[in-house]
DNA sequence: AGCACGCCGACT
DNA sequence: GTCGGCGTGCTC
């Protein structure tokens, strides 16, 4: 009788997986994939995952090597997702052992058992609840003090809760176990409670949920378009809710930071078991929720972009909010996107699968307007606040006060004097963003990457923000000695210093990562503004997003230019996005809000388009121009990167890189370049890339997938740090 | 990616 | 005479 061979995907940059023979004495019957195995490779043992059984290897001659050890009885990774890997591990060309491993915890990566890891709370046993803490103080302090504690507290503590500023009491904690006085309990998946207020939906959400209810039960994505406010998450609920009275299990993907505590208390509403996955879980919390969500004890799984991954017992709806935030792209190794493989998922599933947003990526709108997505609108605000006006402020030639211009400043004073908040949106931090000499023009430039420094004013020094340098103003210039060293340009410290000049008593508000760093911070900034409190509300992107401040009448976008001329085609999208959103933060039913949008160019045809039909129109200009440009989604598109430390070794790199595509004559592909990357030189490596297109994404693949495996296999390789990105968020 | 092997320069 | 630099090759 012959052994059957195990196909296994290993963590190592390998094209196909690796056979290998069964474990020894283990049953054949047993092994199924999406169980991991300890395998041998090379020297060392590694964890991979089994993808298939099969009959026969084509590797001979007693090559094959016998696996360690099965780790699972049962498969870690259900049918759906295995096939998802597969399919991502072939669309994204990338090696599918690591394509394997991005969708486990790093616990499991690293061999632990699939078990839900104590997450540490502690509580008495019967022993230890008969013991008395004062008999036992005298000769072990520590103990006795611990003992009062969880004597205390009988649902038990977390050992952080324990510790308060002392040493960590672990130590103490499993001396005490080992008397058998106190133990260990899982954390049960987070508590949820019923009830609460469910909101009678307006007729449009009525539409929505009937639409997707009816859907339950097969494959039907939908796009669900509504502003800011008009009840997106209201839509999503009462769809769930359906899901999980059906006995099914529902998963959201949200963006990074999407995931805060007001909307996780918004879907403990259902009453169900909630797991959360995002980045700020320790690994044993990350383990313990990807376990509740695959055993079916979460019914309601949240989580960010690598949450498309997790196992489910009974996947019933999924959807992604905020469908074209860019955090859904995975931008380093395994270069995915969450929202791609959760309609991918879906259809494999047959289940409905919801895409939100105020602002759809132009590729969903265009796969709405082919049939493929189905479009549900919510066009009102709840309460029936209406749109926002939009604006162009043209400043070309007009006295600009630190990048304020006098248009925007009067209607500042307008809307202040009406009682109304103003919002002021620049996506720049710092004072300014280029320091000079005004004598012989040297520039401050950051010594490891192609980029001006920021002068920060109020830390005393240069920044990059494109690397972690930094360094000390300089009080002359290092070039000609000259002491007129000037700050050129406006981040948002210099628009609050000149906004409490000109704005004087007036209380003002500075939301950026510079002034939030603090813990707490954010949530604190954003309750006064909410309150009313802060008049004037200067900010980032972080002010850009989730947040809505009724009492702002007035938006003012202080730079919309930057995403007009961008070398990346995708910058124009992101800005309507961005400016979209921003606008949504504000205005109440009474009070519609106005924006004032500054520009160079008012005459642009898509900021001509935004400012008068809105975002629809602006989309549909936008999609005209990339069918011209054959851009997607209407062509595609894969990127080859190339970084080295020496410029030469990227380049040499791309080179080979077009030589061999050029032999393979593949119909349909054209190549762009190499090119160096628009910014060349990055924390001290320079970067180049190299552009493929094709009119379908059958072609591109086909092409693709011959291209990639000689790539890495060239000499030149070696010496450049390269990646291949399939469906790139940004061109550069 | 790791981790070996292998073949040329400055050290006890 | 060796220790160790990183170029090259392989991993079932």
């Amino acid at each position: 009788m012959t052994e059957p061979i195990l196909k296994v995907a290993v963590p190592s940059p390998l094209y196909q997986p690796l056979d290998y023979l069964p474990p020894r004495g283990s049953d054949a019957a047993a092994l199924r994939p999406g169980q991991r195995l300890r395998v041998p490779l090379g020297r060392r043992e590694v964890v991979g995952v089994l993808v298939g059984v099969a009959g026969e290897s084509a590797v001979g001659g007693g090559r094959l090597r016998r696996a360690v050890e099965l780790l699972d009885a049962e498969p870690l990774l259900p049918a759906d997702v295995l096939d998802m890997l597969r399919w991502a591990a072939a669309y994204y060309c990338h090696p599918p052992g690591e394509v394997h491993v991005a969708a486990l915890p790093v616990l499991l990566r690293r061999g632990r058992p699939a078990r839900p890891r104590v997450a540490g709370l502690w509580r008495l046993t019967p022993e230890g609840a008969a013991l008395d803490p004062a008999a036992i103080g005298r000769r072990a302090p520590r103990q006795a003090a611990l003992l009062a504690a969880l004597g205390a507290a009988p649902a038990g503590l977390a050992a952080e809760a324990l510790a308060g500023d002392g040493p960590s009491p672990l130590p103490v904690l499993r001396a005490m176990a080992a008397k058998g006085w106190v133990e260990q309990v899982a954390v049960p998946p987070a508590p949820s409670e019923a009830g609460g207020d469910w909101p009678e939906p307006s007729p449009e959400q009525r539409e929505a949920i009937d639409a997707i209810h009816a859907a339950l039960g097969g494959y039907q994505a939908f796009l669900l378009e509504g502003v800011t406010g008009s009840g997106k998450t209201e839509v999503y609920l009462q769809a769930i809710e359906a899901v999980l009275a059906q006995g099914r299990q529902a998963l959201v993907l949200v963006p990074e930071i999407g995931l805060t505590p007001q909307l996780v208390r918004r879907f403990r509403r259902l009453g169900a078991p909630v797991a959360l996955l995002h980045s700020g879980l320790s690994e044993g919390e990350r383990l313990n929720a990807w376990l509740a969500a695959r055993s079916g004890e979460a019914r309601l799984v949240l989580g960010t972009r690598s949450a498309v991954f997790v196992p489910l017992a009974e996947p019933g709806v999924f959807v992604i909010d905020e469908e074209h935030d860019a955090s859904y792209k995975q931008q380093d190794g395994f270069r995915y996107s969450a929202r791609d493989l959760l309609v991918w998922r879906a259809r494999r599933l047959g289940v409905p699968v919801v895409l939100g947003s105020a602002t759809p990526s132009l590729e969903s709108l265009h796969n709405a307007r082919r049939g493929r997505y189905h479009r549900l609108h919510l066009p009102r605000r709840a309460g029936g606040a209406r749109p926002p006006r939009m604006r162009l402020l043209d400043v070309r030639g007009q006295p600009m006060d630190e990048g304020l211009s006098a248009g925007l400043v009067e209607a500042m004073h307008r809307h202040l004097g009406a009682g109304g908040q103003v919002l002021l949106f620049l996506n720049r931090r710092g004072f300014a963003p280029a320091f000079l000499c005004h004598d012989c023009g040297w520039l401050a430039e950051c010594p490891r990457c192609d980029m001006p420094l920021t002068f920060h004013r109020v830390a005393g020094r240069l920044q990059c923000h494109h690397c972690d340098s930094r360094q000390a103003v300089p009080v002359q210039c290092p070039a000609c000695g000259s002491p007129d060293l000037r700050a050129v340009g406006a981040g948002t410290e210099r628009v609050e210093a000149v906004l409490r000049e000109r704005f004087a008593g007036v209380q003002l508000l500075r939301i950026d990562r510079d002034t939030m760093r603090a813990r707490g911070a954010l949530e604190a900034g954003l309750a006064r503004a909410r309150s009313g409190e802060a008049k004037i509300l200067l900010g980032t992107q972080m002010l850009a997003k989730g947040h809505h401040f009724p009492g702002v009448t007035l938006v003012g976008i202080l730079d919309a230019d930057q995403g007009l001329f961008s070398a990346d085609f995708r910058a124009p999208e992101r800005m309507a996005q961005t400016i979209v959103q921003v606008a949504g933060r504000a205005g109440r039913a009474e009070r519609p809000g106005e924006v004032l949008i500054q520009t160079h160019h008012p005459e642009h045809p898509l900021l001509q388009q935004l400012v008068r039909g809105g975002y629809p129109a602006f989309a549909e200009a936008a999609l005209a121009e990339r069918e011209a440009a054959r851009l997607p989604p209407f062509g595609q598109l894969a990127l080859l990167r190339a970084e080295a430390p020496r410029r030469a070794d990227a380049r040499a790199f791309l080179d080979a890189a077009r030589a061999s595509a050029e032999a393979l004559a593949a119909e349909g592909v054209q190549l762009w370049g190499p090119v160096p990357s628009p910014m060349e030189r990055r924390a001290g490596r320079y970067r180049a890339q190299l552009l493929v297109q094709a009119p379908t994404r059958a072609q591109l693949h086909a092409f693709l997938s011959a291209w990639v495996e000689p790539l890495a296999a060239l000499k030149s390789a070696r010496r450049a740090r390269w990646s291949l990105e399939v469906d790139p968020g940004d061109t550069y």
